[in-house]
Parts: structure tokens; C-alpha cells; sequence
DNA sequence: ATGCCGAAGTTACTTCGA
């Protein structure tokens, strides 16, 4: 089965481009973040036509998460156990469910903006919510996962270029323990292959020329526990889903996995 | 070639993103 996740960046202006990339590439279950709108307004008639069912969180301007299966999509969870608000609005960044032999999250961490704002305490606590809420899924015998945007380089050479990011967030050692702590709960990040050049990276900002120069960052990740991460036989980043107009800024990330002894 | 930012609500401009 192949499972991808996608930082789409408004799912109804993308809606042609992922009908599209549906068809071609496959996947049975889609981790969908950033879709901008509300769960009422999602395309849900257009996704069935393609044969997916769709579980949408969103609230219609920012955020906004969704899990698109065309093999079954069940026990649906919308939030994080204890997951912090911003602004005292608990924001729609985080939807769970099982999709056949496997269970997932699909996860919009919050930006951070700049370190020392308050959103930036907000994305570290949003990332220990996540840790608390998936620690039994993890710990499971069954295969489960946590994708999405994580918008945290794990490395630095998860960035094009360190320097262009001083005293930034998404690359600050605190960011990068509070990933480390949802990795703590028993879940491995599937580093995936790049199909151009020498790293996967899965964010070209729009502007500069960013992804012709290859200016990108890798910061959508796939998190998974140890059954899934035996399942799995291949991960790459489609950069080819970045290319030309009307594009997110990001590529999904798609995994292969062979789950038939389950 | 992959090409200089794009989306949405608050419909002219602001806010957000990484």
C-alpha cells in the first residue's frame, strides 16, 4: 500500500493539481495539511468521485488538516489530548484515524514565528501534546504513524543554507528536542530519498527562485513505530509535484509499504 | 529546464507562512 503526506496549501485551490497527482501516483492514504478551509467546505464530492473518503478538521482560513483513504477510514480523533490553544481558539492542526491495517496522525505544527514569541511556546507545547497524545499508538503492535509538517529541521543539514536562517526558528535546539521527544515515544523518522540532487527536502519557499536554485528546507516527516517501519520499502520526497504554476510550496512525501502479513 | 509569492477573509488590504 502506499501512503503520502502533503502540505497542500489550500486544499480547494489545489483541487485539480491533487486530483490530478491522486491519479497518478496512487496512494491509498493521504496525510493532508494546511488545507485552509472549513470541514463543511472541503471537496469531499470531488474526493469520493476519485474514491476517497475524506476526514477534514478546519476551521476556513489557516491551518487546517485532513486524511484522505480509499481503504476504509475509521475511528476518526480530531485534536491532541491536552493540546494547547492560541489566542483561546483550539486550532485545527492535528486529525487521527485507521485506514485498514494502519493507524495515522496527519499534524500541522505551529510555525513559531520567532523564537521568544509566543507562538514559538506554542509550537513547543503543541509538540509535547503530540508526544503524550501518541505514545500508546506508538508503543502498539499495530503499524501507526505520525505525518505531516512538522516545520522542524531535524538536522542542519535539513536546510539549504544554516547561515540564511540566524537565530531563526525551525532549526533552534529547543525545537529540535521537542521533535526529539515525540521521536522518544517510540517512533522513527523515515528518512525519504530525493529524486533530483542530494537531499530531500520537502519546502521551497515561493519567492527568490527557491526551488529552481534548490533552496529548500526538510521539514515534512514521516514518524512511525517500529511495525510500520519494518513495512516500509521505499520513501521519497515527488518534487515533481512542486514544479510549475499553481503549486504548493511544498512536495508530498510518499511511502511504500507492505503490510500482507497483516 | 523547476523561474523571481500565494491564499483567504475582512473584498482592499492585511495577515500568515518558514
Amino acid at each position: 500500500m502506499r501512503v503520502a503526506t502533503w502540505n497542500i496549501n489550500s486544499l480547494n485551490a489545489r483541487l485539480d493539481r491533487l486530483l490530478t497527482w491522486l491519479a497518478e501516483t496512487g496512494p491509498d492514504v493521504v496525510c493532508l495539511q494546511e488545507t485552509k478551509c472549513a470541514a463543511d467546505d472541503a471537496p469531499t464530492d470531488a474526493l469520493a468521485a476519485a474514491g476517497y473518503e475524506t476526514a477534514a478538521a478546519g476551521t476556513g482560513r489557516w491551518n487546517g488538516v485532513a486524511i484522505l483513504s480509499r481503504i476504509g477510514l475509521e475511528s476518526v480523533a480530531v485534536g491532541l489530548d491536552d493540546q494547547p490553544e492560541f489566542d483561546d481558539a483550539a486550532e485545527p492542526r492535528a486529525i487521527g484515524a485507521t485506514c485498514g491495517p494502519i493507524r495515522l496522525w496527519s499534524v500541522y505544527v505551529p510555525n513559531g514565528r520567532d523564537v521568544g514569541h509566543r507562538h514559538y511556546r506554542y509550537k513547543l507545547d503543541f509538540l509535547a501534546a503530540l508526544a503524550a497524545t501518541v505514545g500508546p499508538g506508538a508503543a502498539g503492535a499495530e503499524p501507526f504513524a505520525v505525518l505531516g509538517d512538522f516545520n522542524v529541521c531535524p538536522t542542519d543539514d535539513d536546510v539549504w543554507d544554516l547561515a540564511e536562517w540566524p537565530g531563526t526558528t525551525h532549526v533552534t535546539a529547543a525545537e529540535r528536542d521537542a521533535l526529539a521527544e515525540v521521536e522518544r515515544a517510540g517512533l522513527t523518522d523515515l528518512f525519504p530519498r530525493p529524486l533530483k540532487h542530494d537531499w530531500p527536502y520537502t519546502f521551497w519557499d515561493y519567492r527568490n527562485l527557491d526551488f529552481p536554485k534548490n533552496r529548500g528546507m526538510r521539514i515534512d516527516l514521516a514518524l512511525a513505530n517500529p511495525a510500520f517501519e519494518a513495512a516500509c520499502t521505499d520513501a521519497y520526497v515527488d518534487r515533481n509535484a512542486r514544479k510549475g504554476k499553481g503549486a504548493s510550496d511544498h512536495a508530498p512525501v510518499v511511502l511504500d509499504l507492505d503490510t500482507t502479513d497483516r
